[in-house]
DNA sequence: TGATGTGAAGCGGTTCACAGCC
DNA sequence: GGCTGTGAACCGCTTCACATCA
């Protein structure tokens, strides 16, 4: 183990060990080797190993990782070990549509606020949330110790909405907007695209391009998978 | 330019390229330099010229690239100058907010239908898509020329589902289960995780006092207590 | 002069392959 | 024998820096 930077795509794949443990779980395995694990749910296992090195010695050569105790490592260390109180801002369809969200509902994650600038909207609830006015931002969060804000709000309003969530002191962002956010250094901001996702497929459906009379046919590269 | 393999992330970054674009145009701009986009959208100027080349030499040096004329460039090799169908399988919160996603409205993705194997929902009407039965996918896909499939369904149906749209002859996914699910040389799949988005903000969150390089030192190598 | 297009360097993540340990 | 943990090789994306050209 070594004290290094953890990049993201590990923590995204920490998250993803932790499901497949908990199926294994659920299913009475007490251990499985990286092998295992790989090849059941299509991950590879030098990589699985080399994640996990990174914060420990989990595992026993000759026999694998003991499956309750990689959880309960992986869930200290994805720091799921506590509740995490959470805010959407925008009750569109996409804001509403998260708050509900059934992924939640058995995580440490709680939608405890919904905000909107609409007046017609604030005051109204959404499943057992009530609409709070953006206005009051800083202070709500104050109140309900948020620690987690998600932007989802049209792309026009995604930079002023994201400068209200810095400046209450928010230290992780979840953007929606299909806008790249100015990043800021000690604040952990995440933006899913969904239009740029779309366009990405839609890239590949049109495969054949011609340029300037001349077509041109670059193949999207294929993921290798082991 | 070359045809080589173009990366996903090249291809996400040109649909970002084009939303720029499509703002300068609004704006009035007719030609813009790539340090200017880079400056004004916090990218990154050897970038974009770099994934611009790709394609095409489509600037002018000295000037810089004419704003319309790379937003047309771009539109066409994204494929976004024709309509693409989409369907989206599963109606609960995810699957009908994306239904009626405004983003979508003013885009060239139509979603046509909308699945699930719950016999309460089907036939029932959902903005203006009937949802229809999985049963009948195959078929409907068929009837509505359908080529892009959006898997909105929990995390142990998204594994069958997507065979059923292998089956269909679907050549690009969108999955939102939480799920690896196992990958088909020549199917476009992708997989966007809420779960693990909001656990990596975890992460950070709880990393900030923990094992994480820069805070906390951890003890020296050596091994771990159980 | 000013901005592109691009080889080359830099950097970071992935995969290999094997020593080390059970 | 089996499997982990890890240095090293590999690979690909990003960034640099500059020749090139309008």
């Amino acid at each position: 183990m070594k004290a290094e930077k953890i990049s993201e795509l590990t923590t995204n794949r920490l998250s993803i060990y932790l499901r497949c443990l908990n199926e294994l779980s659920a299913a009475g395995k007490t251990t499985v080797s990286s092998d295992h694990l790989a090849k059941e749910f299509h991950l590879n296992s030098a990589q699985i190993r080399k994640d996990l090195a990174y914060f420990g010695e989990f595992g026993v050569r000759g026999v694998g990782y003991y499956v309750e105790d990689l959880r309960n490592h992986l869930r200290k260390i994805l720091g799921l070990d506590k509740e995490i109180s959470v805010c959407i801002i925008g009750s569109g369809r996409l804001g509403t549509a998260l708050s509900e969200y059934k992924g939640f509902s058995d995580s440490n994650f709680r939608i405890v606020d919904l905000f909107d600038s609409d007046p017609k909207k604030v005051g109204k609830k959404v499943g057992n949330v009530f609409i709070e006015d953006i206005k009051n931002f800083s202070e709500i969060v104050k109140r309900d110790n948020i620690e987690v804000a998600v932007i989802a709000v049209p792309a026009a309003y995604a930079q002023e909405v994201y400068e209200t969530v810095l400046k209450a002191g928010i230290k992780a962002v979840m953007n929606f907007a299909p806008v790249p956010l100015k990043a800021v250094e000690d604040v952990k901001l995440k933006t899913v695209d969904l239009t740029s996702c779309f366009e990405s497929l839609s890239y590949f459906l049109a495969g054949n391009v011609e340029i300037n009379g001349t077509a041109v046919k670059p193949e999207t590269k294929g993921r290798r998978k082991k």
